[in-house]
DNA sequence: AAATCGAGTAAACGCGTGTTTACTTCGTGA
DNA sequence: TCACGAAGTAAACACGCGTTTACTCGATTT
């Protein structure tokens, strides 16, 4: 009769993989979808180990997701072509990814009575606020709000809500269409 | 020892009453976070009477919910107009609504596990066919889940996420921008 | 006035959750 | 080599959930 045989046994290497995992399933179903023992079975672990490496489940979420909450790759290609280049990301991204997304887990997670507050505050300090530094002109906070609420808006619809008129198969569609519109926020131009 | 003095004894009236409540609160905090206790509690009823009258919390959601989404509406009044009317409608909504605000319940109850895919299917079906069908011209599919997004989007950032730079105060910024963003999906001009 | 039937209540059931405690197992340095 | 500390496991804890069962109460009906 063999027990169950224990892991790898390195601390570094298991703290790397539930971060993976907590990342994956918190993407795929939200934070409070999502239970400490399925993370850890996906891991192949106990479930203490987690409490042990991470405090607590929400501590988790903070280090795996909130940490991670960017923008600033985005903007780096400058201000001309934006709007068609971000659309064309945005709208042929995969249904269903295995690392962490930032849109699906924000959008899944808002709700959370728990993490919800968090993810607020990542989406004004380290979305919201990094796009209006980025523009020009007047009325930076409105624009860069509206930015990514188009942009958040759509993916919603299109990957967490499944809208098939949003496929990929339509994205040229779409791109001419949203892009243009994201385009006027960033050049300020009232169309 | 005087017992908790039992209730009107209507069923009609607490039938409707644990409607109203199940608006209010799956609306402030989604269907997860919704306990039949908290609904109950509201109405000041056992808690077995929700499942009396309604069978599962899930049927309660969807009578109380589902079958209330519709969007009709907000298209009565003709297409002339329509972006600025509804943006100015949207963004001026009450943060914290004592009945059902379909955006909030529509945020916060999308990635639950039971009643995800039913709102997923009253978002196609009560509200973007029927924007789709009210536009004239081509790619009315796209043009429709386009606007269901720009709205859902701008009032989720707003409302959900409490970002400040979307308060009425700057209803006239946000209006003329994203007003003349949503006229433009509805004439089918490409900005 | 007694019988009846439905509205409402109290209390428990079974289950799943995040977390904690006590234990075992293994690699390594004195 | 052997003890020590860290990595991992097993099992339970306390709690909240949706749901169900058995009961009480009260108004209406005959």
């Amino acid at each position: 009769m063999t027990q169950t045989p224990s892991r790898k046994r390195e601390a570094a290497s298991t703290r790397e993989d539930i971060l993976a995992a907590a990342r994956r399933l918190f993407t795929k179903k939200g934070f409070d979808a999502t239970g400490v023992r399925d993370i850890a079975g996906e891991v192949g672990i106990n479930v203490a180990l987690v409490n042990r490496y991470f405090g607590s489940k929400e501590a988790l979420f903070e280090e795996a997701v909130i940490e991670q909450v960017t923008v600033t790759h985005l903007l780096d290609e400058g201000r001309d072509g934006f709007g068609e280049r971000m659309v064309r990301y945005m709208g042929t991204k995969d249904l269903a990814p295995d690392t962490l997304d930032q849109t699906l887990v924000f959008v899944r997670s808002i709700a959370s009575p728990t993490v919800g507050s968090h993810l607020k505050q990542a989406l004004e300090d380290r979305v919201v606020a990094p796009i209006a530094d980025w523009l020009e002109g007047e009325n930076r906070q409105q624009r860069a709000a509206l930015i990514a609420s188009e942009i958040i808006g759509f993916d919603m619809l299109r990957r967490v809500a499944g809208l098939s008129s949003l496929d990929p198969e339509h994205i040229d569609i779409v791109a001419s269409r949203l892009g243009s519109t994201l385009q006027a926020y960033v050049d300020d131009t009232t169309p």
